[in-house]
RNA sequence: GCUGGGAUAGUGAAGCGGUCAAACACGACAGACUGUAAAUCUGUUGGCUUAUGCCUUCGUAAGUUCGAAUCUUACUCCCAGCA
């Protein structure tokens, strides 16, 4: 029996599953500008891994600089899977990225190198570390005429069917979320996969801020006004890729309503709030080590020689 | 120097005699979150051994009043116009 990779390749299956239970996945996550990116691409360097980026905003083609993509040098150090997949505008959610990612994984496992899963996107990496199982096409249809309703209605519905509301009640997606979880009577899956190794970057609170003004003063400069230009050009401000994050402050930076100083002070409150709330989301599982740059690095040093040498 | 406007919690800004510890916005802090998550949403935000309780706040000082952030007077500082 032989099965197809995504690039083509016919690979026979029993070397896909032995390859699988055997090589480790590597999850280096954590908040913004915390360092994830460079820790992984010296490891994966070091340990002939390749790294598939679980962001949200990376995933996005045109969008570069504003979102820290890594470069191409980085690129050519280290293969790096899931950037560039859409154009800004497109649809992509997280099941799109699970997809995406597992065959990434699979390809990669299948050539004996080892997978990092790098990123600050939580839902993105929960996804594929909980193996997440989403609801059959069908669903999207219902959720749409779900999301025609208001909020007042959602809640009359929970009230009609005796459903329990969720604690962000005012909050329509998980008025709506709860709806399907109730409908699908499918139990969600908090425990994490085998042979998954989960670190998240933990930094003082001061260093982080640093990081994050120091990351705004280099990111301000002629090129992020032109990718700003050009992304507003072609494919405007409505959509979400470009929702909340650096291109509106610079769009008011470029006509003028802002001045650079306000822009970076701007830039990097919202990116420290991005922070907390990636924290927060990776403080809520046990399964998370946090570890600093260097506690980490060690620690993946010792694991992956350990599998390297075919110790585990 | 004269005339007018203004000084309110971390910031901006309402309030213009009692129902004001003081709207609202932002920020800050905490939290939720399995289909666009860098999103979306929630709570708290003067102090206190967390209390339908007490205390200290609305530039400073004094006064009017049963009662003042709100009225009066003086002073300090800001801003605009005139000198």
């Amino acid at each position: 029996m032989k099965i197809t990779n995504s690039s083509g390749h016919n690979i026979p299956i029993s070397k896909v599953q032995n390859s699988i239970s055997s090589l480790p996945l590597i999850v280096i996550t954590g908040p913004t500008a915390s360092g994830k990116s460079s820790l992984a691409i010296r490891l994966a360097k070091k340990w002939g891994g390749e790294i598939i980026c679980a962001d949200s905003r990376t995933v996005y083609k045109d969008m570069n600089i504003g979102t820290a993509k890594p470069t191409k040098s980085d690129r050519k150090i280290v293969k790096h899977w899931l950037l560039d997949v859409v154009k800004p505008g497109s649809r992509f959610t997280v099941y799109d990225f699970k997809q995406l990612a597992q065959e990434a994984i699979k390809d990669i496992v299948s050539r004996d190198k080892i997978p990092f899963l790098v990123g600050g996107t939580g839902l993105y990496i929960d996804s594929v570390v909980l193996n997440f199982v989403f609801g059959p096409d069908a669903d999207l249809d219902r959720r749409e005429q779900l999301e025609s309703l208001t909020v007042d209605q959602l809640i009359t519905l929970h009230e009609k069917h005796h459903i329990g509301l969720p604690e962000n009640y005012k909050n329509k997606r998980y008025l709506i979320r709860s709806i399907e979880k109730y409908n699908s009577n499918q139990s969600v899956n908090y425990s994490i996969n085998p042979n998954t190794y989960v670190i998240a970057i933990s930094t003082e609170k001061k260093e982080l801020l640093d990081r994050i003004s120091e990351r705004a003063d280099t990111i301000f400069g002629d090129k992020l006004l032109r990718e700003t230009q050009q992304l507003k050009n072609r494919y405007g401000f409505e959509n979400e890729a470009m929702t909340g994050n650096i291109y509106k402050i610079v769009d008011q930076l470029l006509s003028g309503d802002i001045t650079l100083e306000e822009a970076k002070q701007l830039f990097v409150t919202k990116d420290w709030q991005l922070a907390k709330r990636q924290i927060t989301w990776l403080r809520r599982h046990d399964w998370v080590q946090w570890k600093t740059l260097s506690e980490a690095e060690q620690y993946f040093d010792h694991i992956l020689r350990n599998f390297r040498d075919g110790v585990s």
